[in-house]
DNA sequence: CAAAACAATGCAACCGGTTGCATGAAATAT
DNA sequence: ATATTTCATGCAACCGGTTGCATTGTTTTG
């Protein structure tokens, strides 16, 4: 056995059980909210008073091993330093905290750039039993997570879809993962409506990685949004990452490109008035490189980034950005997959979040000669 | 019981041994590295590829139950929302990765003001057997610590030490708890240093609030560090919280002091030519009111901040500021911790990690005039 | 007033590993 | 050749709750 009776481990129901002269299963329907009513009132005061007295506390691991639930979820992101998964976090530990879940967080996203980090995460979470996934990793082609729904784990993804494959036909539906997401390509069109309607038409966007859901959403949603204007897109370039340095070499790139077609600019200036960013950090490192080629923000160029990060009202200019709920994906997240425990296996969903501009000085009308 | 031997819940140590004719302990041990070696080579093969061919997976709660061992340990923040702890966390999750443990994580600054906030998520914690904890809480009077340590449980703090009440005699001295810090006098000489190094005299504080334990090391360093130069505080003021608002308003009562003394500065000039603020937000704080004040940075007063928080690079000007190792020190508490349940009780120990100055556009030479 | 329904507990098996001790066989010592 | 270790494995109790079913005593119903 594992350790004589007197040592640490404080008291058990059976020594509660004891105390009173009561069988342990008494004890613990005493305990438990849902089958405390079994319990004549008078015993159950007692019961009460004798866990109190001698400091009883519930063992999980003894009631995940009796009835399975551990009262646990994993959660999956790339790298909790990314301003972003903060508030996810927060709100997806809300959530959990309401109803005595805990969280058992894995960042897939590893220095020693471990491959199946992801992998190993999940067999570690499925060892320490989780009831379910949070799964906010980026990438669109995860095969890991394939096998995970088919081993009929409950899944919820955060700002992320499941596409299922390139050729997937529309028959043999593969079930839709339940997900929270935000609306990408409202945003997007929040972003260039705002520029249009300050007299914007030559609008370019700095791509996120192709390989993220989000880069490739929101490279629709931008494009998607041009056309509604009868626009066309004054340049798009994907960066290599979400990070101020993809952002630097990506705007660099696009500078290169010289304006043509019958608005003929000032000579040097660029071919574009606003760009749209894939996310905050692509805008900085933007903004960086337009800065030091001398292309004033907003006066000649507007620029918009994406997330909404910390810390950006205290730039300057301050950056206009697309606003994610971020705290109420994870929230909402968290609640999906909670209610996915109760039901039926079958209980698919999706939430769409509605994201927000939240305008600052990067924005400006479209200057008078251009 | 819990369910019938069909339902999910894939198979277990005593399916292996059925499926190859031995004992279930036999396979115990055979999964076990430490006990591997009492197995015959020959059978230790044969239960492995049984184990991968009936895709078996450990039960870490029964484990738990049979050894007391849950693999899992508690980490108590504030907050996960406030940019210095995501890379304690990172480093914590590393170093807990490593050795097969999960975090279990609380936010103890909760929005509904629970004041018993870490107290409830401490039980909950208790109730699932986490091994030890990590607290990583600022404030300094915090109870349940000390009813937290007294019922024997394993803790490391982080990023603060525990000073055992105020009247606490030297005699029957508290145990001091392991603890992983910063050199928080350290990093207050080298941003006082650099300023005076840049000749500045009149240098001022803008303290963190006096009921965390940084913000009243950070407070002694300062004058300490000023001593050194045979200097005296151009001012300090105490700051409300760790936020861009309180910063804001604490750098409005410095300016409200009128410069005295022989050196009389320029009229309407602030009473200092330097600001070392407790932590970045302040920083932040002090500085939108010095620019609003038309106070020019670093030209007429230079600024310090404390943390290194992300993005303070990109502002204007950049952010000289005191880095610390926050990874670092999420890491080797974890380590730490880790070392400790493995160890005697008495084990304590501390590790004090060194910050760094990271000089930035907002410090500059003392302008001649003043 | 007997029968049926109900309420409050007890009983014991079970969840899936872990571990001290026992046992039998093979290897080594005497 | 026998006594003694050593090695490999089996046995069974145990960790601390959970739960279907059995057993009482009590109350309601016909």
């Amino acid at each position: 056995m594992a350790r004589n009776k007197l040592a640490a481990g404080g008291p058990t129901i059976h020594d509660i059980a004891l105390h009173l002269g009561v069988h342990k299963s008494t004890v613990s329907r005493a305990m438990d909210p849902a089958r405390r009513h079994l319990i004549g009132t008078e015993l159950l005061r007692k019961v009460e008073a004798a866990a109190r007295e001698l400091g009883w506390r519930p063992n999980r691991a003894a009631a995940a091993l009796s009835t399975g639930r551990s009262r646990t979820v994993g959660v999956l992101l790339p790298d909790i330093t990314n301003p972003v998964f903060p508030p996810i976090l927060r709100g997806i530990e809300d959530a959990l905290d309401a109803e005595g879940y805990f969280a058992l967080l894995a960042n897939t996203a590893r220095h020693d750039g471990g491959v199946a980090a992801a992998q190993m995460a999940v067999e570690r979470m499925q060892a320490q039993r989780v009831e379910g996934f949070l799964v906010a990793t980026a990438l669109r082609d995860d095969v890991w997570l394939d096998s995970l729904r088919q081993s009929g784990a409950r899944i919820v993804l955060i700002n992320r879809t499941n596409e299922c494959g390139v050729g997937g036909g529309g028959v043999a539906g593969q079930a839709q993962l339940p997900a929270v997401i935000s609306d990408d390509k409202l945003g997007m069109r929040l972003a260039v409506d705002h520029l249009v309607a300050l007299g914007h038409t030559r609008i370019a966007h700095l791509a996120g990685p192709p390989s993220f859901s989000t880069g490739q959403a929101r490279r629709i949603g931008f494009e998607q949004a041009l056309q509604a204007h009868r626009l066309k897109p004054a340049g798009i370039v994907d960066c290599a990452a979400y990070s101020i340095e993809a952002g630097d070499t990506a705007m660099a790139q696009l500078l290169a490109v010289k304006p043509r077609g019958k608005a003929v600019a000032v000579a040097g200036g660029p071919a574009f008035t606003a760009v749209v960013a894939a996310n905050d950090l692509i805008a900085l490192g933007a903004l960086q490189v337009l800065q030091r080629a001398g292309v004033k923000v907003p006066q000649q160029v507007s620029l918009i980034g994406h997330n909404d990060m910390p810390l950006l009202a205290q730039l300057s200019p301050p950056l206009t950005s697309v606003r994610i709920q971020h705290y109420e994906m994870g929230y909402r997240a968290a609640r999906l997959l909670l209610e996915a425990l109760r039901d039926v296996p079958g209980t698919a969903s999706t939430v769409v979040l509605r994201p927000e501009l939240v305008v600052r000085g990067s924005t400006a009308a479209v200057a008078a000669g251009a």
